[in-house]
Parts: structure tokens; C-alpha cells; sequence
DNA sequence: TCGCTACTATGACAGTGGTCATAACAGCGA
DNA sequence: TCGCTGTTATGACCACTGTCATAGTAGCGA
């Protein structure tokens, strides 16, 4: 009961958050954690919600039981979940760094990036974008969910460089530069099929992002960078 | 004969390309046009073939004669026409500027962006950021004309950039800077149905881009910004 | 055992997609 | 008129898709 519902509004126990890949708690998390891992390789339209159902080895019985408003809902949810990963992480990339610097974050979010491309391979992008580009213009609901995600993104990128010593004035632009390019330079790299375009951004905007900091960094222990 | 081969190998006449808007020359022309403009609205998945014949006001029974490859080979080509487009419209944003300077250029190439946006809806995505979304690892021969047109489109920035004064080896990675930027600002704009993204990467990058330049521009006549 | 609720199972439906087979037509040279 | 070629017309096919209706099971409280 309280527990979909709980879902729906984001409301869980974040603090245990699953990891990219691994097995989730129940059905229902593991079908948006499976929506997510389709649409980023495939795109929206072609993920089935068969197929789904399938990768995330659920019951197909179970899609309309938890996901009553359909495919529409099971994607928000997906690129939701996205979202708040996507901003989650911007802490622990911080916490990874022996001293924080805009520049050394920066080559961290890239780096998650090149890392799973070598290793991987090129065949996943953003869910977030891929809901943008196939959804934006079609279902509204989803577009405001790339959007939500979005600003929850730019708000924790945002909120670190603030931390770091970047005026506040300067932290939401320069965040909202960094997603992009870091956006941008994933599509190039699939298109090429090599990390050029991510390292390119990384090694290009780090100095430009190192030149914000005015004062000197909030060294507090862990700080308030996660949202909600 | 030559005409159709001719296309597909691009060796058509490229001074007089179609504008964005506009009816072409022949029902081929149309259709890979009309291809282009619904993809970058619905993206590829969600574009059919019946769809395209219609927006192109062509027979639907030309599909199967101009393009046997059927699907594939039609949005290859509509992410070539993208391609050329792109990187021709650099030449012209150059000859715009009163004085030519690479934060000037990028202005222009996000204007170009936010013009649409605010006179037409956001509802247009890039083509090639489609494309590379929905089939890159699907369908390698998508995912390498999304690649070519990238390249086509980052080697006219780079052109310019160098002709600006900005050194060779430091134009094609600040090329690829400003294409990734543009390209992930267009994802957020279309989310955040806000030119917000747009006008900050213009502004965010415009003092990096022309920090690069080192030696006077090289002021001659029309130059060899263009490929091929 | 009954009843209630959460969940699962399955089959069908209506629509749409790309693709193909086939035929017709228009123009032109001989 | 015949034949050839470039184009268009149309209808069918089959493999899906998302969605729904319906029925079933598991577990639990009383």
C-alpha cells in the first residue's frame, strides 16, 4: 500500500539506493530499474513492456497491477529513477575526491562515462535524454520528468560547486554547462564510438570551471549536496 | 540514373541546398527532407514510412523505389542531409559576423536554436541526436552516418575556429566543445521548454573559446570552411 | 472456512509498423 | 504499335505493440 505509493513520490529509503546494475528488492523496482537500462539502450519506442517485464524477470501479469496508467507511467518512473541516481551520485563522486575541486568533479562525471564505455562497450546512453528526445514532443508528463530530473541533476552539481567555493550566482549556469556538455559529448561518443568527445569536454571545460572559485572550499564533513 | 546514385553518394549539386523549410526539387528530395523534420520531432522509432510520404506530399509508392533498403537507408540519408546542413550553415553564420570571432560563432549557432524555439515551440530536436539515440546500437549503418555527419559538422567549426586564429591542433577539440555543448543545451531546452541551457552555454563559453585565439585571423574572401 | 486483498497468469483485441508482390501508367525511342 | 524504363498505386502479410478482461493463486485475519 503505502509502499507503490511510497514509490510513486519518491518517498523510500534513498540512503540504500540500487546500484547501476545488481539486483533490486522487489518486482516492481526491478521493472523500473529494467525500463531505465532498455530505453537508455534502445530508446523509448523501441522498449517493449514485454520486454521489460522480461529483463527484469517480473511477471508481465504484474505491469498493470503496478504500472495502471501504462507505459507512460512506467517510463516517468524510469527516468525518475534516473534522475535521482544521476544526482545521488554527485556525492559520492565528492566524497571519492582526496580534494574537491569543480574541475576534479567534472572529470569524475566523465569518467563514469569512459569507464563504462570501455569496458561495456558504447551501447547505453542517457535515459534521460533518450525520454527527451522520443517523448518531449508526444507525452508531456514525460517531458516534465526529464525535466524534473534534470533540475535535480543541475541542483546537486550546483550545490557542490557552491560547496566548492563558486560564487552562487555562477553554480547553476556552470552546472547546467557541465550537463550539457557532458550530454552532448555522450552522443558524439556513440556516434563514434570512442571516448574523444567525453575526455575532449573533461580536459577543455576543467580550467574554465577551476577559474569560478572564488573562496576557499566548505570543508565540512559530508554536506547537504543531495536533495530532498 | 545518375541523378539517384548521385544522391546517395551526396555528389549532388550542394550550392543550392534546400533551406530547413521549403518544398524541394524532386519526391526523393521531399521524402528525405520530411524524414529529417519528423525525426528530429518524434524521434526515429516513432517516424513510419507512411508517415513520411504524406509529409512529403510524395506517393506512397515511391518509398520502395528510391529507398530498397527500405527504413534504414532512408534515415541514413535524412542524418546525411542533417549533416551537410549543419556544417554548410557554419559557412554562413561566419559571413553574418561583422567581425569574426569564435564566441561570435557560437552565438550564432545557438541563436540559430533559440530563434526556433521561440518562434515555432520546442518541439524540434537535432535529427542526428535521434538517431544516435534510437539506433546507434541497433543499426550500425545509422549509427555511422550519425557519426559522419558529426564529423562533417565538427571539421567546418574546426575550419573556422582556425581561420579565426585559433591554433590547429586546439580547433577540432574546441569544435567538438561547442558541438557537445549546443547538442546537450538542445536536450535540456526541450525538457525545460526554456532557451535557458541555450543562452547559458553561449554565455558560459563564449570568453574559453575566445581565449583560444593566439594570432590575427586570417581575413581572406570566402574560405575553405566546407567540406568535400 | 470464509472473505478480503495483493499479486500473477493468460488470452484476446485492435491498431500499426515495415515490407513485399503485383500491376498499372507515363513517356519515349524505334 | 511494341518494348523498355522510370515511376506510382494498391492491397496484403506478418510481426509485433500497448492495453484490457478475466480468471486464477497466495497469504492473512477472523
Amino acid at each position: 500500500m503505502t509502499t507503490v505509493i511510497g514509490w510513486i513520490r519518491g518517498e523510500h529509503d534513498e540512503t540504500r539506493e540500487a546500484g547501476m546494475a545488481g539486483a533490486e528488492r522487489g518486482p516492481r523496482e526491478r521493472m523500473v530499474f529494467s525500463a531505465a537500462q532498455l530505453i537508455r539502450r534502445e530508446g523509448v519506442g523501441a522498449t517493449g513492456m514485454r520486454e521489460v517485464a522480461a529483463h527484469a524477470r517480473s511477471p508481465r501479469g504484474s505491469l498493470q497491477h503496478y504500472f495502471p496508467d501504462g507505459k507512460e507511467q512506467l517510463v516517468n518512473e524510469a527516468v525518475g529513477w534516473a534522475g535521482r541516481y544521476a544526482g545521488n551520485r554527485v556525492a559520492r563522486f565528492l566524497a571519492a575526491l582526496p580534494e574537491p575541486t569543480p574541475s576534479g568533479l567534472f572529470a569524475e562525471m566523465v569518467r563514469q562515462w569512459t569507464d563504462e564505455y570501455e569496458s561495456e562497450g558504447f551501447d547505453g546512453g542517457c535515459p534521460v535524454a533518450a525520454a527527451t528526445v522520443d517523448c518531449a514532443r508526444t507525452a508531456d508528463s514525460t517531458r516534465q520528468a526529464a525535466q524534473a530530473a534534470f533540475t535535480r541533476w543541475t541542483g546537486a552539481v550546483a550545490a557542490a560547486l557552491t560547496d566548492m567555493g563558486v560564487p552562487e550566482e555562477r553554480s547553476r549556469p556552470l552546472a547546467t554547462l557541465m550537463i550539457s556538455s557532458l550530454e552532448g559529448a555522450i552522443l558524439i561518443a556513440r556516434a563514434e564510438r570512442s571516448v574523444r568527445a567525453l575526455t575532449t569536454a573533461a580536459r577543455e571545460l576543467g580550467p574554465l570551471l577551476d577559474a569560478a572559485v572564488t573562496r576557499p572550499a566548505t570543508d565540512g564533513g559530508p554536506r547537504g549536496t543531495a536533495g530532498s
